[in-house]
DNA sequence: GCCGTTTTCGGCCCGACTGTTTTCAGTCG
């Protein structure tokens, strides 16, 4: 059973937090939580590098120790330094540093002074009133707890949502506050920013002209369900929905450092604030400061912050510490690809199987969309579920699209379908139909719990039919949903590059399969992938922004990806040799 | 626990808000 790379992180991030109870040596505990990331960050499963002799001390952040802690938790199943940190420590206790208002250091007073060491154990010491008695607490604390307790008892953890909903709860908060009077500049920043697939909640950024009741404006919109905090620079407020909205209000002078400093990711700050240091400088929010009476020498925009610890400007989606630092340092960081890049979807429905809009519609929605083409993939018959097409049925839909090939102008139909890869790796349309196509999406539909080897085999025996173009979400997980089947992709990639076969990176909000690790490694491995987005209405045309994000975050430049190609350029690039 | 164009030891990002406090610790991002 292979060991995921989430697991070892979990496993550093257990031991962090049981030493930080303990009250260790902070960087020593940042140091564990930095692995974490690291380790969630690689491309690769480090189990296979591990085994492969691999030496993990070269990224940055791992030494020796946790080199050794890698090896050993990948070979054992476990680190004996978390069983022996859970001896002393209740493990239960990490649980109640998840909760709001509770750190490490209120967890290890409950700990030693009531004996406290689970959920049920701090709700009953809440209820009996025996918190508000301890030093450093508060009748009010007390009262937080029990709240928190509460709401845990709700809504459970407290969950992401997904980027595309996000968005509009952020575009109608903006405009809401837009409204207000005052306001010079205003954005939305944090993962946000970074187009993360998911965000924990949002931070909005705000400069104003003097007077303005910006932070009365923000704390009284209608869908807050409770104001955290409330001051001149910064306020915090939980919405109806559970979500969490800070707002911070900085001088127009500090607004590009402010937007760097808030649209993070921290760990990307951390690494520019050490470059800031070793040239003599001081970053925060409020700007760049140099020397002993700290003169202002930048702060307006980020260009400029970068621009004084030595970088080009770094795009949002970059700056996660994965690299981009170094890249900018020798002028390597990727032109990312752009919206306008893409010249055509390669993956759409119509109402002929489960779509929403006939074949003409779909047509006139991608020529709004400004596309040179359009490929019509229709499930195929396995997918019942969704009246897929059997050979006779795509027959008269290929003879359909090239009448319409005959009438419309400015775009080229593609025919195409989306082929169902069964348990034996078999397509499920016979070659003789299939030749008539200018390219297949080939998916797992049925079948998902296969093992890792046997559905690895199962797409590299399906990619050996010579008319397999292109690997549709190729790990099956749905965000928040489903996990995704167990498949080595790796070795995928390796395959399809070998056979001429391409990956898609599905931009549907609730899949963005492949992820932004997999598209780099796809890069890393000089294979090309495709944007689509599974369209199942000509609305869904506009889910391509959320791929392109995604491609984003995976380092992709325009030429990675094939369909910012024209239609000629495409038309060699899809047929195998 | 990690890291090194000052360094193999001594640093490791920085500020706002709250609650419990008479000056600050803890938490959060």
């Amino acid at each position: 059973m292979p060991i995921h790379n989430r697991e070892i992180a979990d496993v550093f991030n257990r031991v962090a937090d049981l030493l930080d109870i303990e009250g260790e040596n902070q960087f020593r505990i940042r140091a564990y939580r930095k692995a974490a990331r690291i380790v969630v960050d690689l491309p690769r499963n480090v189990g296979d590098m591990v085994r492969e002799g691999e030496d993990l001390t070269r990224f940055s952040g791992i030494g020796k120790d946790l080199a050794g802690k890698i090896k050993e938790i990948v070979e054992t199943g476990v680190l004996g330094q978390l069983k022996e940190l859970e001896k002393k420590t209740p493990p239960d206790l990490s649980r109640l540093m998840k909760m709001e208002g509770l750190g490490p250091k209120r967890v290890q007073t409950l700990h030693k002074e009531l004996g406290i060491n689970d959920l049920d154990g701090l709700k009953k010491a809440a209820e009996e009133n025996r918190i508000r008695k301890l030093e450093g607490f508060g009748e009010k604390t007390e009262k937080l707890i029990l709240e928190a307790l509460e709401r845990m008892k709700d809504e459970g953890e407290k969950e992401r949502i997904k980027l595309f909903a996000a968005e509009q709860i952020a575009n109608d908060y903006v405009d809401y506050l837009k409204k207000g009077r005052g306001i010079k500049d205003i954005a939305v920043a944090g993962s946000y920013r970074r187009r993360m697939e998911t965000v924990g909640d949002l931070d909005i950024l705000v400069t104003c002209k003097k007077g303005s009741q910006v932070m009365e404006r923000f704390v009284e919109y209608e869908d807050v369900a409770k104001v955290l905090s409330k001051g001149t620079t910064r306020s915090s407020v939980v919405l109806r929905t559970g979500l969490h909205v800070d707002l911070r209000l900085v001088p127009q002078v500090s607004y590009g450092a402010a937007l760097h400093y808030f649209t993070g990711s921290r760990d990307h700050n951390i690494a520019v604030r050490g470059l800031g240091v070793k040239l003599g400088l001081k970053i925060n929010e409020y700007g760049v400061f140099r020397g002993k009476d700290e003169e202002r020498v930048a702060g307006r925009t980020e260009e400029e912050v970068y621009r004084q610890v030595g970088l080009p400007y770094i795009e949002p989606e970059l700056r996660e510490n994965r690299g981009e630092i170094e890249a900018a340092r020798n002028n390597k960081v990727p032109i990312l690809i752009r919206r306008d890049d893409i010249r055509g979807d390669l993956h759409v429905h119509t109402n002929e199987t489960d779509g929403r809009q006939t074949l003409e519609e779909m047509v006139q929605a991608a020529r709004e969309q400004g596309y040179e083409y359009l490929a019509i993939t229709d499930h195929s018959k396995r997918v019942t579920m969704a009246k897929g097409l059997d050979a006779r049925r795509l027959a008269k839909q290929i003879d359909a699209i090239d009448t319409l090939n005959g009438k419309v102008r400015g775009i080229r139909i593609l025919k195409g379908i989306e082929l169902d890869i069964l348990e034996d790796g078999s397509l499920d349309l016979p070659d003789d139909i299939l030749k008539e196509l200018d390219l297949t999406v080939c998916s797992i539909h049925y079948n998902q719990n296969l093992s890792r080897k046997r559905m690895t085999e199962r797409v590299i025996r399906a990619m050996d039919n010579p008319f397999f173009t292109i690997f549709a979400h190729p790990t099956g997980r749905l965000i928040g949903g489903r996990k995704g089947y167990e498949i080595d992709l790796e070795a995928i990639m390796k395959a399809a590059g070998e056979r001429g076969c391409v990956l898609e990176l599905n931009a549907h909000p609730d899949r963005l399969d492949l992820d932004d690790h997999n598209c780099r490694m796809a890069k890393e491995m000089g294979l090309r992938v495709v944007i689509s987005t599974d369209s199942h209405s000509s609305s869904d045309l506009d889910f391509m922004r959320f791929g392109v994000y995604q491609a984003r975050r995976g380092w992709l430049e325009k030429d990675d990806v094939l369909n910012t190609r024209s239609f000629s350029e495409i038309e060699g690039l899809l047929k195998r040799k």
